[in-house]
DNA sequence: TTTTATTTTTAGACAAGTCTAAAAATTTTA
DNA sequence: TAAAATTTTTAGACTTGTCTAAAAATAAAA
């Protein structure tokens, strides 16, 4: 049973708003994840319930049965291990890669992801540090502290992006921000939670829409 | 004008076609290549010259026009060059890329194919030594002294192959058979057209059929 | 708890790419 | 050069994925 590059853009879809929200997902939902119409999605949500790759009953949102899980793990495996790919191998930036991992994640090979993670020396994370599933389908994510969490005073090494759209990666940039980089919180402010911080390059002021978008790990 | 795989597909078939006939491509011939029915072929090749990627008038067969060929040449290049980071970089057997290969050659983007022609550092030959174009387009084909043509007693390289089938390869690996094999001519037999040659590995019988699809040059 | 607003589903249509069956044109053969 | 065979094109239909407009169900407000 091979899937066409729209069902595991669906199921891919299903299974990162599933995590994001809790488990079961609307319709109008998947229409903005995906830019379609709610009517359209209910269409593709009929057939993939055809399929057993999702749990639905009518007007009660959608989740992914087990099989349909397996499978959305593994179009995002080839997501990361592909991104890996263009950024260590190739040399774009990590705000150029997404598009192209799009495209890439739907090659159809029984061996080519594996040999590909070989060649990659099996990394563990993609460049926006998000973990890569082993071929099994497992992965633990347990990236869950804000930098917006932290006290003044305490130090952390960022970790991952929540948030990993283009103008986001591209405003850290300009920050010289990137994963691996140590941030103190030398104040916060309580009227817009903007937070004050020390980087490698000097002292900086965060805004709240950046600091709750930044997974980090206290030192 | 984005083109979609299917187009991309015909525009590669009928530049393969028309190189290996002479400019004026069937539709019958388009639809064993392509394993469709010639009614579709006939519906698609409208479109195509819709979009004056074809010249076409009915019943008279179809050739690329300079823009088609162009599209076509670049679907080559892509090709090539992803079966040689295959075969390169991950690994594979030149008789295990081909199809591959066929999905690569369809995505998308502005900069990836020269980003990964640097990465192989600018190959001129797939592995199964075939030229390939470069970004402008430009290849010249002049491959064209088959082993079948040698006289007794000469000697070759062999440098590519006409039917890069996968049946075929796999036999040429079997005979120890490959690019830059050394092979030269002890007898003919007149009767049916095989050969005794001498490799690195020992005296073998070629047949006609082997014969005429190696690409050799004289040493 | 009705009424109103919102979400979701259905109905019908369209474009892309394919097919079969039949008609039209071309090529081959006699 | 006329008849037969082959190739090519058209006509009509089907599938996938999408859309708009309208109906049905659910959720929110009064
Ligand atoms: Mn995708
Ligand atoms: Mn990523
Ligand atoms: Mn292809
Ligand atoms: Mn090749």
């Amino acid at each position: 049973m091979s899937l066409s590059q729209t069902e595991e853009n669906y199921l891919k879809a299903i299974y990162s708003l599933a995590y994001a929200n809790s488990n079961k997902v609307s319709t109008t939902l998947i229409s903005a994840e995906l830019n379609t119409k709610a009517s359209s999605v209910t269409d593709m949500i009929q057939k993939l319930a055809d399929k057993d790759l999702v749990h639905y009953k009518k007007y009660q949102g959608v989740s992914l049965t087990e099989i349909g899980r397996k499978i959305a793990v593994e179009i995002v495996r080839k997501h990361r291990l592909w991104e890996v790919f263009l950024v260590n191998k190739l040399n774009y930036n990590w705000d150029e890669v997404h598009e192209l991992a799009e495209q890439l994640e739907h090659i159809k090979s029984e061996t080519l992801i594996d040999k590909l993670e070989a060649f990659l020396e099996f990394p563990t994370h993609d460049p926006h540090g998000d973990q890569i599933p082993d071929k099994n389908g497992n992965i633990e994510h347990h990236k869950n502290m804000m930098l917006s969490t932290l006290e003044i005073g305490e130090s952390c090494v960022v970790i991952g992006i929540k948030d990993s759209s283009d103008p986001f990666l591209k405003f850290l940039d300009k920050l010289q921000i990137q994963l691996g980089s140590i941030i103190k919180v030398v104040s916060k402010e309580p009227f817009d939670n903007s937070m004050l911080v020390e980087t490698a390059t000097g002292s900086i002021s965060i805004s709240h829409q950046i600091s709750k978008n930044l997974f980090v790990k206290k030192l």
